[in-house]
DNA sequence: AAAAATAGTGAGCAGAGTGCCCTATTCAAG
DNA sequence: CTTGAATAGGGCACTCTGCTCACTATTTTT
C-alpha cells in the first residue's frame, strides 16, 4: 500500500463492485456478494469501506431535474473581478436554479450549470447572476441535449 | 390525467420523499414512511410510479471520479464541421475519460466534460478529440474546484 | 346524482436481507 | 517467524420487502 496516496485507492474487487451496483443501483449485499462470487461479508466490507473513503456522492446527482419541472440546462460563462471571487460564489450559491458551479483556469472565472423551465426563465436566472456584486460579464449557453449521458463505466470498464 | 403531459409531474409528497432520500440515500421504505407520516404501501406506490418515471438518473453519477483515480475534472469546448456532428459523437464517446458531453446552442457545438489523471494526461485527451474526423478546434479549461457543489436541495425546498 | 377511478390506510404473511458476532484460512509484509 | 489484512463461512435476532386484500376518502367522469 502506497503511503503517500490522499484516498483509499479502489482494486479491481471495487471496481467490479461498482459496476454490480451501476448495473443495478438497487442491488442488496446478498445479490452483489452473488454475482462476485464474494462472501457477504466480504461484500459489506468494501462497501463501508468505499462509503467512508468517498467514494459516493449525494444522491442529489440521481434526481432528474426534469421531473421536478426543469427540462432545461445551461452553461453560463462568468467573468468576475478575482479579488471578490469568494463573495459571488456565496451569492450565486443563493440562487436555486444554480446546480452547480466550477472555478475555472483560463478565460473564464467561474463555469455554473444552470436549469430552468423556459427560455424566459433562463433570461431572468441570468440577470439575477448579473445582478450580483462583482459580476462583469457572463455568456449563456443553452444545451441542446445530453449527447453523451453522463456515464463512469468506460472508466469501470478499462479497470475491471 | 392529462393527455399532454410528457411527464409525470411530481407533488410536494413526492418532493419530500426525494428531500427524505438526499438526507439519507439509503434509508429504508419503513424509514422514510415514518419519516414522512405515510404508510409504508403508500411510499412503495410513490417510489415505484418516481422509478417509472424516470425521476432517477444512473448509479454512475453518484460514483466519485477522484476514487477511480481521475483527481481532475476538465471542460473542453469542442467546435466542429456541423454537418458531421453525429459521427463525432459517436467517436467522441470512444473515450472514456469523456464522461458527458452536451450539445450547445451558441459559438460552441459541443461542451464536452472530461476527467483526467494530470495536466499531462488533459494534453493527451485533447488531442485524442482534437484527433476526430471533424473535429476543427478545441478549447480546454480545467476545472480548479467545484465551488457549488451538485445539489438539488434548493429547488427541491422551494417546492416544499 | 350515481358510478368509477385514484390515493391512501392498515393488517397480515412468507421469504429475504441486514447487522453483528465469532472463527478459520490464506497470503503478503515486516 | 510473526503480524495484520482480507476473505470465507456459520449463525442468530431482527428488520425489511413484496405482495395481497379489504376498507375509506376524495376526485373525476358519466
Amino acid at each position: 500500500m502506497l503511503m503517500f496516496c490522499t484516498m483509499y485507492s479502489l482494486d479491481k474487487t471495487d471496481t467490479k463492485l461498482l459496476q454490480a451496483l451501476s448495473a443495478d443501483p438497487r442491488s442488496t449485499f446478498v445479490a452483489l456478494a452473488d454475482t462476485l462470487g464474494l462472501s457477504r461479508n466480504t461484500v459489506q466490507a468494501r462497501m463501508k469501506r468505499l462509503e467512508d473513503s468517498g467514494a459516493f456522492l449525494g444522491f442529489d446527482r440521481r434526481i432528474n431535474p426534469a421531473a421536478l419541472g426543469y427540462p432545461l440546462t445551461a452553461f453560463i460563462e462568468v467573468h468576475v473581478q478575482q479579488k471578490r471571487l469568494a463573495q459571488i460564489v456565496i451569492d450565486l450559491a443563493q440562487i436555486p436554479e444554480i446546480v452547480q458551479a466550477h472555478g475555472m483556469s483560463g478565460q473564464t472565472d467561474l463555469l455554473v450549470r444552470v436549469v430552468c423551465t423556459d427560455a424566459a426563465d433562463l433570461f431572468r436566472i441570468d440577470g439575477t447572476i448579473l445582478a450580483c456584486d462583482g459580476v462583469e460579464r457572463t455568456e449563456t449557453s443553452l444545451a441542446m441535449g445530453e449527447v453523451i449521458p453522463y456515464r463512469l463505466t468506460p472508466l469501470l470498464d478499462r479497470r475491471g
